[in-house]
DNA sequence: CTATTAAGCGGACAATTGTCCGCTTAGATT
DNA sequence: AATCTAAGCGGACAATTGTCCGCTTAATAG
C-alpha cells in the first residue's frame, strides 16, 4: 500500500487559492481582504480554504516564499562570492538586503507577525522560514566575527536573535506612520546603529 | 455655559468595568475572556462597554496604569538619589526594572502589543504611556553617556527605539515558549547583551 | 471494471469583535 | 420645580474568523 499523494483536484486547489489570493491581496490590499471573500472568489468553500491555509497569515507565509526564495539565492551566492570580505561588511549587507525585502513586503510580514486573530500561544513569526533563516545567517556571521577577533567577544546566538526582533516589520511601520521616514532612511538609521553598536565604526 | 464634567453614573460604570474585567482576567486569564462576558459581568450593554474602551487592548492599557505608575515613582526616584551613579549603571538598572515589570505583566502587554483584532494602521504598542516612558528615559540616559562620553558616540534617539523593540513582550513570550528560559535568565541575556554591545564591559 | 476508502469538499454554525441607533436620564439652566 | 439636551445606555446587528460534519470523489486494490 503506498502512500497517498495529495489527490489532483487538491494540488488544483491549491494552486487556485494561491493565485486568487496573491490578485485579491495586490488589487485590495492584504488588509481589507478576507478569507470569506478568498474562498468565495476562487470558487470553493470556506472549509476547503482552512484545509489548505489555517490562517490568512499562513497564506501570507507560503505567499512570500517565492520572494523570499529569491532573496536566499542571491544572498548565498553573495555570501559564496565574498566570504573574502571584512565580517562587518557581510553582515551590513545582509540586513541591508533584508530591510529591503520587509520594505517591500511590508503588509505580508506584518500580518504574519500581527495576525488578524492572535493569541498568546501563537508568536509564530520567529518561526517562519525567512526568520530562521536570517537568524542562523547572523547567528554564523557574528560567531566568525566573534572568532576572527573582528568584533568584541559577544553571545552570538543572542546577538542575532537580538538584531531580528529589532528589524521587525511593526518597528519598520512605527518609523512610516509616525515619523515619515523612508524605507531609505529606515535602512540608513539601522545600518548605522549596528554598525556602531556592534562595530564601534563611525 | 460650563463644560460638562462626566456623568455620575458614567464615572461608576468605569470603575465597575475595570474592576469587573481585572477580576475576570486574574480568574480565567486575559485571553480567554471576552468583551461580550465583560459586559456581560458587569451588568451593561456592549455598547456602554466600548463607549469606555474600544478594545481588550485598550482596557489592558488602563489596568496597567496603576503598576506603571508605582513603577515610574519608584524609578524616578531612584535616578534622582543615583544621579552620581555611572550611567551605565543606571541604564542597566532601568532595563532590570523594566524586564521584571514586563515578565510580571507578561499577559498585559502582549494583549496591548498584538491586541485580538488588529489591522496595519494600529501599531498602538510604542505609543502607550509606558514605552513612551521607557524611550524617553532610555533616550535622555544615552545622551548623558554620550555627551559624557562614557560610551562612544551613538543616535541616542533611535538607540532607544531601538532597545524598545529589541526589549518586547513577543520576544519575551518567545523566549520562554520555545527556550524554556525563566524571567530571570530573559534578564541576564538582555543585560548582558547591552553590556556588550553599548558599553564594551566584560 | 468494480469496490473500497480515506481524503477532500463546502456551507451551515458558533464565537468574537465592534457598530448603530432609538430610548433614557443626569444635571445645567431658568 | 420644570424643562431641555447632550451624554449615556444597551441590545440587536454586521462582519470576521475558524470549526464541524454529512456528502462526494479521486485513486488504489483486486
Amino acid at each position: 500500500m503506498q502512500q497517498r499523494n495529495e489527490r489532483r483536484d487538491a494540488a488544483e486547489h491549491r494552486q487556485l487559492i494561491l493565485q486568487t489570493a496573491s490578485q485579491l491581496f495586490v488589487t485590495h490590499g492584504v488588509e481589507s481582504v478576507s478569507m470569506h471573500q478568498i474562498a468565495k472568489s476562487a470558487g470553493i468553500g470556506q472549509g476547503t480554504l482552512y484545509r489548505r491555509y489555517s490562517s490568512k497569515a499562513d497564506l501570507c507565509t507560503e505567499l512570500l516564499q517565492d520572494s523570499f526564495r529569491r532573496f536566499t539565492e542571491e544572498l548565498d551566492s553573495y555570501l559564496m562570492t565574498a566570504a573574502h570580505l571584512p565580517v562587518q561588511e557581510r553582515l551590513l549587507e545582509l540586513m541591508s538586503r533584508w530591510i529591503d525585502l520587509s520594505v517591500e513586503k511590508l503588509q505580508w510580514f506584518h500580518v504574519i507577525k500581527a495576525p488578524t486573530f492572535c493569541s498568546v500561544d501563537e508568536v509564530k513569526y520567529y518561526n517562519i522560514p525567512p526568520c530562521l533563516y536570517l537568524k542562523a545567517v547572523l547567528e554564523r556571521l557574528l560567531q566568525e566575527a566573534v572568532d576572527s577577533a573582528e568584533i568584541r567577544p559577544l553571545n552570538a546566538e543572542f546577538t542575532a536573535f537580538n538584531i531580528v526582533t529589532g528589524i521587525n516589520p511593526e518597528a519598520f511601520i512605527h518609523l512610516i506612520q509616525e515619523r515619515n521616514y523612508s524605507g531609505d532612511q529606515i535602512k540608513k538609521h539601522f545600518l548605522d546603529h549596528y554598525r556602531r553598536t556592534l562595530f564601534a565604526g563611525d
